[in-house]
DNA sequence: ATTTTTGATGAAGACTTAATGAAGATTCTT
DNA sequence: AAGAATCTTCATTAAGTCTTCATCAAAAAT
């Protein structure tokens, strides 16, 4: 399922933009202001960001400045101006992918975020991937031999699986394994990586599938 | 160079647009209807696609439909008419990338031409430096490899590669390894300096990419 | 030319973070 | 409720990283 963060600090436009999306099963993050946002930016995986430019805390250029420096997913601002000089400093400066500005429908903003995904999504699957997921069992296949996981090492390897090649920070890992915050150590992580690492060492002695990406979280590499 | 179609049947705005593209050194090429416009997209490489939805011979949306049977390149919708359903319609329905309503300025239509050009290739980068970010694997990519880095040294140079050819200062770089403040030895950052140039060493014999600036810091030469 | 200042270098020690093994707590099943 | 499987925590060990220091080299100042 792929998340959308919403920084906007008019909680009825907020409310009803995540309404639609999560209608449309898109996982939803509203935060009001910048500082909260980018906190949470920094320890999860985002697939896109909807911006508003006017927040009380901090500029949304300023904000969107900050997530350039360390991922370029798509960012669609939203602005109560239609001002041609900001639209381009957004645009074009600033790496900003859509312009809507206000007042916006949901069901417009829901168009625009779809038509951004739509272009990042083109998923490259490489065929030449040892890992693969068996949806139907529930399974991860590794060397075409089912792994025999625990239900937290099963959504642990499963969504790297599906997304290799990329770290994923323990903050994150930890949040797909509850549903709901669940406030216990982050060190878990660890021992979960451990054991998924021995049952891959028991049916590939000497591979290095899973790296430590020291002071972040861990990646699965192709 | 990358190749825009531009289907639009007002010659002002379509020449307008064609001269800010091509002095942005992008290869433009415009018709006036789209029957000749589906001719040319089907027989050579277009990049993205400019389209006026007002057409004299057929809809817009028609021709956004034929398109999109056999590619999924960018496209931008020019509207004259600023009517929320069919903005849904063009970006949800028919797959366009963007919808830009008139009357329009130029200087905007090539800020969201960008916009969209940057998700395809974002490789855009100016010039081609040896240096760029793997922000999926928080690395620093040197002539084509991730370059294994601690979090310090990461944290200085893919600084340096953001904001090539220019000084910073000890304390500035001090300032970025931190996030509190922590008094410790502003020396701190020669042996981090090292130790980057030594790795840089190892896939480039000879380089001297980082530059001392006696009595002030370090700069990135590209 | 000599002194002074500043940076480079290599190595040692302090510190931080991760891996590991095992024990306790929790959940699920029967 | 008992037992098994799983999850979490903890203590220990191992590995990696940061900072400092002493020494050497280079540049600037006298």
């Amino acid at each position: 399922m792929q998340t959308i963060l919403i920084v906007e600090d008019d909680k009825t436009i907020a409310e009803s933009i995540c309404f639609i999306l999560e209608k449309d099963s898109f996982n939803c993050k509203w935060y009001d202001n910048g500082k909260d946002a980018l906190e949470f930016h920094k320890d999860n995986e985002v697939d896109l960001i909807l911006l508003d430019v006017g927040l009380p805390d901090m500029s949304g250029f300023d904000l969107l400045r900050k997530v350039r420096e360390k991922s370029n997913i798509p960012v669609i601002i939203i602005s109560a101006r239609d001002d041609e000089s900001d639209q381009v400093l957004g645009l074009e400066g600033l790496g900003a992918n859509a312009y809507v500005t206000k007042p916006l429908s949901p069901r417009l903003v829901v168009a625009h975020v779809r038509a951004q995904l739509r272009m990042v999504k083109p998923e490259v699957k490489s065929g030449d991937s040892k890992f693969s997921i068996n949806h139907a069992m529930q399974r991860v296949v590794f060397l075409n031999q089912d792994l025999i996981l625990t239900p937290a090492e099963y959504k642990i390897l499963s969504h790297l699986v599906k997304n290799p090649n990329r770290v994923h920070s323990r903050e994150y890992l930890m949040s797909i394994i509850w549903d709901r915050p669940h406030g216990s150590d982050i060190k878990t992580i660890n021992t979960h990586i451990k054991s998924i690492r021995k049952r891959l060492h028991e049916l590939d002695e000497n591979n290095e599938y899973i790296e430590t990406h020291r002071g972040i979280g861990y990646s699965l590499i192709e």
